[in-house]
RNA sequence: GCCCACAUAGCUCAGUCGGUAGAGCACUUCCUUGGUAAGGAAGAGGUCACCGGUUCAAGUCCGGUUGUGGGCUCCA
């Protein structure tokens, strides 16, 4: 029998008899390595250890150790969790069961949902499946074959009947369960030891909204149980950072059934540094030549049927009527976005090409009636506000302007250390404008990127109605990516309200109009932000940035008065003037992550200083007040400012307690 | 909007089989006046989310509404 030369990734070949199988290979290559093998990838295709090689094929072994083992892994995982389910509802109806990022899922089709109680016998049943060490055994069938054999599995003929004419269809069986799969698989179930069921949730038949809903089993899987703990660490990591959790334990904001679903309302704290943000990025904006604007939060209906949202967004949109009298009744509708505003300043005037580009902000508040399923804390609330900007300018300028706003974006996240990735959403289906226009336009975001240097890649199909964008999405403390900036070109608003501007030659000519947001939404940024940092903002941004401590009672007017003194220099201090041991005002202090503790006793107030203990450095000494007002405003790019709230609050007013600022 | 679960004091939670509501923290008052992560005592605080039903009797069982959580779909 021939041999045949199989190349292997370090770039040596191997030769094996014509016939051999990844798992000959893998035994030819070391013993040790074959035991630990798991599947291999021939050509970059995962394979199972009996499939056979061809001559010139590039062969990898996955092991454990392997990133794409762990897809297979958990892939194994879903069928072994469907035997489970065939074992102990045999009525069930299979739907897909693929690997997901940290795990997998399956989706039955069943008489009633499944119960935790469910989840424990399934659970119970696969470590028997497991202990069994059946082996996962590959079978090939054609289409006639493969309908009669899933007989009675509709979802199962339905995804049949949607492969290729005359593919080979392959099923894996493992025990009494056969499953339709392309495979591969793990080679006995055996190997599957560190898994957890963790949830169970509706989903849409082929995610399709029109189609049954059905029962899904999340669940994860690992190659150890090391791993497997270290993952539900990490998903308690999570939960202890959860910003509805913090927002509620530092009083940055609330929510309430009266108000309604998804109207956060922002307590002092929460408003404060939300405020803070806005000062920040304002000042970094007016530095760049933006101005700001500001602009109603309702318009006329007829506003939105020019710009296309009572088309496209009316049910979620919040539209009122209201008697104007005489039985007119007019119809208005609520800002889901700022662009109409800025389009009719932008008319308010005969617009020249010297005007251009006009840059225009607005920290704008939007409503949009998010479905009831879908909001989530200030991640994802009925109303917002978007640090919107529109540029208008000249199709010469749009390539100048977009990388400009790239270089915004990379301020922002870099002041936080936030990494970030770019994509370049394309033409929906549901849209409008010309195939030029939107090729143009997504030509004009991918030079400004290639130009300005920041890789990304192509989401088809997820642009605005409008026109295309670049998404920024952004990677927090522990690993989680959030969508933020985001870059549009439009070319339908300028046409539809009917905007130009004059050119050189004197003619009339339509601009350009960009729409960008940075953080995106102020209030999700914070959410992000709270998540971030797990509360802990960093002085600049924490809400109280300094407790007065005072030890006892006589201590208070000290503290207050040093409080006072500190709050005219605009830092956001607090006095904790309870009648409790100052330990206990510590270790208050320490659970509201307030940076700074400045504890005054009997020696502070004597020497005039403040004794201060920073949140996670302990004890720092005694520090003149204004040692520490500099120790504050280290590396602030907040200007030192004006009066801080929060010294008097609380106390009944005293004229003399106003003192001069003299900062 | 769809599937599932949940809703008890300001917060975090107990509350057995349907029989007149419990704790800790927070709050108020008193004692205590202290040196870097929670001193002591007493008190006050609840239409058990809301509406309806079953029952002699409902926090508890049933239906609806609102809100919340986990997913799906959606995210201008």
């Amino acid at each position: 029998m021939p041999d045949i030369q199989v190349k292997l990734p370090d770039g040596s070949t191997k030769a094996v008899p014509e016939g051999a199988t990844v798992l000959d290979v893998a035994s030819s290559i070391g013993s040790r390595l074959a035991a630990a093998a798991v599947v291999g990838r021939l050509d970059g295709a995962l394979v199972d250890l009996d499939a056979r090689v061809r001559d010139g094929q590039t062969l990898e072994i996955l092991t454990e150790s392997s990133a794409a083992s762990l897809e297979v892994l958990r892939h194994s995982a879903a069928h072994v969790m469907a035997e489970a389910v065939k074992d102990l509802f045999p009525t069930a109806k299979f739907a897909i069961g693929p690997a997901v990022e940290d795990g997998f899922y399956y989706d039955f089709d069943v008489d009633r949902p499944f119960t935790p109680e469910d989840l424990s016998a399934i659970d119970a049943r696969m470590r028997e499946i497991t202990a069994e060490a059946l082996p996962f055994v590959r079978g090939e069938l054609d289409r006639l074959e493969a309908l009669d054999a899933f007989e009675g599995q509709p979802y199962k003929q339905e995804l049949i009947s949607g492969l290729p004419e005359g593919e080979t269809i392959s099923t894996y069986t493992q025990g009494s369960f056969t499953d339709l799969c392309r495979g591969p698989h793990i080679p006995d179930t055996s190997r599957l030891k560190a898994f957890a069921l963790m949830k169970v949730a509706g989903a849409y038949w082929r995610g399709d909204s029109g189609r049954p809903m059905l029962q899904r089993i999340y669940g994860t899987a690992w190659w150890s149980q090391k791993d497997l703990d270290a993952y539900l660490t990490r998903l308690a990591e999570a939960e202890r950072r959860d910003h509805r959790k913090l927002g509620r334990e530092l009083d940055l904001f609330s929510f309430n059934e009266a108000a309604g679903a998804a109207l956060p309302l922002y307590h002092p704290k929460g408003a404060r540094v939300l405020r803070l943000l806005q000062e920040w990025e304002r000042a970094e904006l007016y530095r760049r030549g933006y101005e700001e604007l500001i602009t109603p939060h309702m318009y006329k209906a007829d506003t939105w049927k020019i710009s296309g949202h009572y088309d496209y967004y009316r049910d979620n949109m919040y539209f009122f009527e209201i008697d104007e009298g005489e039985g007119k009744v007019a119809e208005y509708g609520i800002k889901p976005m700022n662009c109409p505003g800025h389009i009719f300043i932008y008319k308010s005037d005969v617009r020249s090409y010297r005007d251009l580009p006009l840059r225009w902000f607005e920290f704008g508040t939007v409503y949009r009636h998010e479905l009831s399923g879908v909001v989530h804390g200030l991640m994802r609330a009925r109303g917002f506000t978007q640090d919107d900007a529109h540029v208008f300018c000249t199709k010469e300028q749009v390539v100048p302007e977009v990388k400009a706003m790239l270089d915004i974006v990379e301020w922002a996240m870099g002041s936080f250390g936030f990494e970030y990735t770019a994509e370049v959403s394309t033409r929906p289906e549901h849209s409008v404008g010309t195939d030029e226009q939107w090729e143009y336009a997504t030509e004009v975001l991918m030079q400004s990127l290639n130009e300005w240097g920041l890789p990304y890649e192509i989401n088809p199909g997820d642009g605005a109605f409008y026109g295309p964008k670049i998404d920024i999405k952004l990677k927090d403390a522990i690993g989680r990516t959030w969508q933020c900036a985001t870059i549009q070109v439009d070319f339908n608003n300028p046409q539809r309200f009917g905007i130009t501007y004059r050119t050189a030659d004197n003619t009339e000519e339509q601009p350009f109009m960009l729409h960008r947001t940075i953080l995106g939404s102020m209030e999700r940024f914070f959410g992000i932000l709270i998540e971030h940092y797990a509360g802990a903002f960093p002085v600049w941004l924490a809400p109280v940035q300094a407790v007065m401590v005072p030890i006892a009672d006589r201590h208070n007017g000290y503290a207050h008065e040093t409080a006072r003194k500190l709050a005219a220099f605009g830092v956001r201090v607090e006095v904790d003037d309870a009648n409790e041991p100052m330990r206990a005002k510590i270790a208050k202090a320490q659970a509201q992550k307030v940076p700074y503790m400045l504890v005054v006793g009997d020696k502070e107030a004597e020497a005039g200083t403040v004794g201060v203990r920073e949140r996670t450095q302990g004890d720092l000494g005694a520090m003149e007040i204004d040692a520490f007002l500099e120790k504050v405003y280290e590396g602030s790019p907040l200007p030192r400012a004006y009066p801080s709230a929060g010294a008097l609050v609380g106390h009944p007013v005293e004229m003399s307690d106003f003192p001069e600022v003299t900062g």
